[in-house]
RNA sequence: GGCUCGGUAGUUCAGUUGGUUAGAACGCCAGCCUGUCACGCUGGAGGUCGUGGGUUCGAGCCCCAUUCGAGUCGCCA
């Protein structure tokens, strides 16, 4: 039975319907009045047909972004439009009946919605998905998801869904706590990540299992970071080994991004970076590649300098060619560098023979030697960055990424994927000096039992690893531990007795006793892959119904109170400020 | 929690050294217009300059406080 409202959707009619009599629906997208003849363009999910009103009295009082049904015939148009897929024809309006009222005054106009200030667009967002563009976004992550679905299905994983009200963990980042009227004044936790739950799952016998997973982080957003809520394809292993999740992750990550978009994708194997050396070539555990700059630590070759800002301090360089660049193009790198608590970037040029600019004076002979040694070329500029350690570290990135991206050395065709693996298992905790799990506790430290009793606790390395694409960190993952001993040492080692192990991770401390099977896995952040693959910055902009940076729904208006009735039933008083 | 930037018409923004009636574009309303597709032309309506104090003869502009938003640092095993 034919459809009222319907015979086509608005993206469909072609030159080869002309003559025939359909039913259109959907919204007034634009209105153009001529003088006793209209056009009027009609917007649906599938797309927009122009519509031709003869009579100007058809759409009397009904504005822009009115839903409509309209009969007509469809014609051939007589200027016909090649942007528009439906540009060939257009249907001659017979009949128009308003379907669902709207206010003449928009928030804002739709077409122009993506230069609407943010916090508008998210209190209408039902307005704002109606964009075509940021209405396509939303398809598009659905059709990635089934994607995903399909060739992990293919490849062998099994989904499993996993508890959202779950127990909290004592590790990582804050828990979003649920009360319940079952147990006043105790507390559910959603989980960070189904970690625990997936290792069950191998002891379980799962052979491969994955799942798009919520995950819930109460922690601060930022714009490749939304508070709250995002997922994650979430994947684990057993009987795997490390090489075999990279080649996993590598099979299913070329074959996503080929699959979705025309970019020009690294093939496998990935380069794989360990930890110490991505930090020491790029300053940085997510270097992007596709970005030619490297980092010479220049600390030895001025280790006896009179110059002040160098006297003891960790001296890293970078080399660019810019010696075209004006003065204030310096000037801006170094104001960048003070705006992230630097004490300012030192720099000079390079013409071939002599050294000039900021701070050649005070370059001795023999240091610039040691310069030239670092591979310096007539035209280079030399950027130092001198600090504490840590500090340069951090402002050398910094200073790399500003570098490329305004030499326009990065090639935005380019998908540029590392792993970065050998993390350190431990890291000295700032405040105590105590040793501390520097990742994820649960992961396999190198060398196993012998490492943990014999080496520095400092030295040692886990598998554990980061898939870095194009300086985003898209994925996080391990060699899990799955040895009671390994893990009651390596919790020791971190201060933890074993009766506190036993205590806050029991289901793994006693799943462990039961024959679990050696297993590995990882997590891609989902929401971030399709901001990369769609070229957005701001992953907001790939999530249906966001939260703003601080955690608020602007459009349903969460977080919000609770009465009092509610509140006694769970066993929770509010402060009163 | 710190730092930076911002809040002016429905929207996006401009607003000089503190000085007459706060402007533009788009949108909206009215009129004209028979092939537009960012239609065009003419006219019109529309403002608590985020909020509260202060300085001043006079504040959109200067000062203090506060609030909201974005970016970033901390944070994110």
């Amino acid at each position: 039975m034919a459809n009222y409202y319907r015979t086509n959707n608005c993206g469909e009619l072609r030159i080869e319907n002309v003559g025939q009599k359909v039913v259109l629906s959907g919204w007034i997208a634009n209105i153009r009045k001529l003088g006793g003849i209209v056009f009027a363009t009609l917007r649906d999910h599938f797309g927009v047909t122009q519509l031709l009103i003869e009579n100007e009295s058809m759409i009397e009082g009904i504005c822009k972004e009115t839903v409509v049904r309209v009969e007509g015939e469809v014609v051939e148009r007589s200027s016909k439009n090649p942007n528009m897929e439906t540009g060939d024809i257009e249907v001659k309006v017979s009949a128009v009946s308003v379907l669902g009222k709207c206010q003449n005054v928009l928030p804002f106009e739709i077409a122009d919605a993506q230069n609407t200030k943010e916090e508008l667009r998210l209190k209408y967002r039902y307005l704002d998905l109606r964009n075509q563009e940021n209405h396509k976004l939303v398809v598009y992550r659905a059709n990635v998801l089934n994607y995903v679905r399909n060739k992990l299905t293919e490849m062998g994983f099994l989904e499993v869904q996993t508890p959202i009200l779950t127990s909290s963990s004592p590790e990582g980042a804050r828990d979003y706590i649920v009360p319940t009227v079952n147990a006043p004044s105790e507390f559910y936790a959603l989980p960070q990540a189904p970690q625990q739950f997936k290792q069950l799952l191998m002891i379980s016998g799962f052979d491969k299992y994955f799942q798009v997973a919520p995950c819930f982080r109460n922690e601060a957003a930022r714009a490749d970071r939304t508070p709250g809520e995002f997922y994650q394809i979430d994947m684990e292993m057993s009987f795997a080994t490390q090489d075999d999740v990279f080649e996993n992750c590598e099979t299913f990550i070329i074959g996503l991004f080929n699959k979705f978009t025309t970019l020009d994708v690294d093939r496998a194997p990935f380069i794989r970076i360990p930890y110490k050396e991505a930090i020491d070539k790029y300053c940085s555990d997510k270097p992007d590649l596709r970005n030619p700059l490297t980092v010479n630590d220049v600390s030895d070759v001025f280790k006896d300098t009179e110059f002040n800002a160098f006297k003891g301090k960790t001296i890293k360089m970078i080399v660019a060619p810019c010696q075209d660049k004006p003065r204030r193009f310096y000037d801006d790198l170094g104001k960048l560098i003070v705006s992230y608590e630097g004490k300012g970037l030192a720099w000079i040029k390079y013409d071939g023979a002599e050294f000039t600019g900021s701070i050649a004076k005070f370059v001795t002979d023999e240091q610039k030697s040691g310069l030239l040694e670092c591979g310096v070329k007539a035209g280079d500029s030399l950027f130092f960055i001198a600090d504490e350690r840590a500090m340069a570290v951090k402002l050398t990135n910094v200073l790399r990424n500003a570098l490329g991206e305004q030499l326009d050395l990065i090639d935005k065709n380019k998908v540029a994927f590392c792993w970065i693996c050998d993390f350190p298992f431990y890291e000295e905790n700032e405040e105590t000096g105590a040793v501390d799990f520097s990742h994820n506790p649960f992961t396999m430290p190198q060398g196993g039992l012998e490492a943990l009793n014999n080496a520095d606790p400092l030295d040692i390395v886990a598998y554990q690893f980061d898939l870095v694409c194009n300086g985003y960190e898209i994925l996080s993952g391990a060699v899990r531990n799955h040895d009671v001993d390994v893990m009651v040492k390596a919790f020791e080692i971190a201060g933890y007795p074993q009766e506190v192990v036993k205590e806050k991770f029991g289901a793994l401390y006693s799943a462990f006793q039961y024959g679990p099977p050696p297993h590995a896995g990882c997590a891609f952040g989902f929401e971030r892959l399709i901001m990369i693959m769609t070229g957005k910055d701001v992953i907001r902009d790939v999530i249906t119904f966001p939260l703003n940076k601080n955690g608020r729904d602007l459009l349903m208006n969460a977080p919000g109170k609770i009465d009092e009735k509610t509140l006694k039933e769970l066993g929770i008083k509010t402060i009163e400020e």
